[in-house]
RNA sequence: GCGCCCGUAGCUCAGUGGAUAGAGUAUUGGCCUCCGGAGCCAAGGGUCACAGGUUCGAAUCCUGUCGGGCGCGCCA
């Protein structure tokens, strides 16, 4: 609605422009929505850009401005203020038609009007198989999956992606905590890895890695039976990644993320592609041998030094396999690619830029974007959570979740931009009272949720008791002042979402909801719905709904629920 | 030392170059015979880190300084 609206009201200033200023009929007029309610509902300094071109005062540019626009069945005032701003006030019936716009499109309110049909990639969570998913990686899932969910609302097809490591050398690393853990249950002291892994969880794989083959602790045998299969290291190693790999997916699961795909680092390796980026970058010229070593001249592409490729024992740096994978997201045909990531992990963008650009194969030069998100600290009861029994160094997802519920993490995750440290208040996002924003915009919905319920029991047969039928009503009665900013409100909603498509910033959709379920509780608390008058009462009503169509879509947005009763 | 990000109310944070910088929380004081009080109304609380610059106009853009985080190995 609000994309109408600003067509409108852009097409009365072009004519206005041409009149007063043809020489500058060339310049954009922008609209605003002022912050305050008596500037009206947009304002443009279009008069004060022109002074100096002009080189007249603003305000009489602004007056002629005026005094030129045409007629307009939407548009009640045009008023000049301050130093020059032109503040523009709707007629009712404009705002109105919000409402009725929302009802009938229900669900598929806040998509793009035009959609922009582009395949784009985004790749989050990413996690190694070596332990329980971590607060980070929860951030990332809910960054990633809402940011994801945002570009679909804007028309793109999108494919969510986890890509993973599962043969390096802290997959080795794992293997061997789990070994070492393994023999201490059958009472054999061995060293334990330097840079093992010590959450519980190891030695629970442990455990199971001895019961899926047979062998109990208390089996005078036992060490004897499982010795060779301990020694198989390899063995170890995929029992350990399948094992945590379905831990991982059970988290997610409980999140409510799922993927398209998983991508493994390992099949890059196996059906040739390293080898293959390896030898085209050679013969690019983008390289050189130095120290036994074979380096990409990284620096032909702003990167601060050179980087080596390939190590003087002959493997492979990680860098190459990413540049190579993402060669496989340009082939299968995305022409953006989103990365959501710690921002411990910067230093890779510009090398896999780099390796991407010197390939030349004609890939554009910010690919693929990257959204870097900050660190998460746990804080509980006044001080810093930092340690879980699980996973021993760090706080998990799950370990969120369990303390405050799915919907909560989410909406907590997203509520802060990317790259702003986030200090994570459990006692805060548990307490289900007033100072929670999650349940404070849930509670919204389903109060409007009650009152619909109870329109249909007091005034059985009134439209069918069919909510998305309300749309029939004469909306005229909605002249209030809040009922008109309301709608005002509601009607941001579509460029609200475009722009945090925009500039993948989810966070703008969750203070967009606590403001609107804000300005509903006040509503809520100054008027009443079922009123005797039977107009009035169905436009209240309808507004009511509409409010809880945009809250739901927007939390639908987030992943994050809206419960009809709480 | 170099690079990236950040610095806004006691605390946690919003803020597309526009008008008197906003929320939540905390503090204080009010509001339920009435559709859900997980709610509402109100008050107090600011050197937008600091200093220059650009601009009709700067929390926002540029430069520098200070403070914090992260990254800078033939680690991933």
């Amino acid at each position: 609605m609000s994309a109408e609206i600003r067509a409108h009201l852009a097409e009365l200033f072009t004519t206005a422009l041409a009149r007063v200023a043809p020489q500058q009929s060339a310049a954009v007029v922008e609209f605003e929505r002022p912050k305050q309610a008596a500037h009206g509902d947009y304002s443009t300094s279009v008069a004060l850009q022109l002074a100096k071109p002009l080189a007249k005062p603003p305000r009489a540019i602004a007056q002629s401005l005026v005094d030129a626009l045409p007629p307009s069945a939407w548009l009640e005032a045009a008023e000049i203020a301050g130093p020059g701003f032109i503040n523009l006030r709707l007629k009712p019936a404009a705002k109105q038609a919000t409402v009725r716009a929302i009802l009938a499109a229900g669900r598929t309110y806040g998509r793009a009007a035009r959609p922009a049909r582009q395949r784009v990639i985004v790749e989050f969570v990413s996690a190694n198989p070596t332990g329980p998913l971590h607060v980070g990686h929860g951030r990332q899932a809910a960054l990633g999956d809402a940011i994801a969910a945002l570009l679909e609302a804007q028309g793109h097809t999108v494919h969510r992606e986890f890509y993973y490591n599962d043969a390096g050398a802290q997959i080795e690393n794992l293997a061997k905590s789990v070994q070492a853990r393994a023999y201490e249950l059958l009472g054999v002291a061995v060293p334990f890895p330097e840079d093992g892994y010590h959450g519980d969880y190891i030695r629970e794989i442990a455990q199971g890695y001895l019961a899926a083959h047979g062998v109990a602790a208390d089996d005078p045998h036992a060490l004897e039976k499982a010795k060779a299969r301990l020694d198989d290291l390899d063995a170890v190693r995929r029992f350990a990644v399948a094992a945590l790999r379905a831990e991982q997916d059970r988290d997610l699961k409980a999140f409510g993320v799922a993927f398209d795909q998983y991508y493994l680092e390992s099949s890059l390796y196996a059906d040739g592609r390293v080898a293959k980026v390896v030898a085209a970058l050679v013969a690019a010229g983008k390289t050189y041998e130095k120290d036994g070593a074979l380096w990409l001249i990284t620096t032909d592409f702003g990167d601060d030094k050179d980087r080596v490729m390939r190590k003087s024992d002959g493997t492979y740096t990680y860098f190459v396999p990413d540049v190579a994978y993402h060669v496989t997201k340009w082939e299968r045909g995305f022409g953006k690619a989103i990365n959501v990531q710690g921002s411990d992990h910067h230093g890779t963008v510009a090398r896999v830029r780099a390796g991407l650009q010197a390939l030349g194969i004609g890939i554009p030069e910010g690919y693929p974007d990257y959204v870097l998100h900050k660190m998460v600290t746990v804080m509980k009861g006044g001080a810093e959570m930092k340690i879980s029994k699980r996973a021993g160094s760090y706080v998990t997802v799950r370990d969120l979740i369990d303390e405050v519920g799915r919907d909560a993490v989410r909406f907590f995750l997203v509520s802060r931009k990317a790259e702003a440290e986030f200090v994570f208040d459990i006692d805060l996002a548990r307490s289900q009272s007033e100072e929670n924003p999650v349940y404070y915009v849930q509670y919204a919905h389903a109060r409007i949720s009650s009152v619909l319920d109870q329109w249909r029991a007091a005034h059985p047969g009134e439209l069918g008791g069919d909510a998305a039928r309300l749309a029939e009503a004469d909306l005229a009665p909605l002249t209030g002042a809040r009922e008109l900013a309301l709608t005002a409100r509601l009607g941001e909603y579509p460029d609200l979402v475009a722009q945090a498509a925009r500039e993948l910033a989810p966070h703008l959709v969750a203070f967009y909801l606590r403001e609107l379920a804000g300005e509903f509780h006040s509503y809520y608390n100054a008027e009443r719905f079922l009123v005797p008058e039977l107009p009035l009462r169905l436009a209240r009503l309808a507004l009511a709904a509409a409010v809880r169509q945009v809250l739901a879509n927007g939390l639908a947005l987030l992943g994050v629920s809206a419960p009809e009763k709480m």
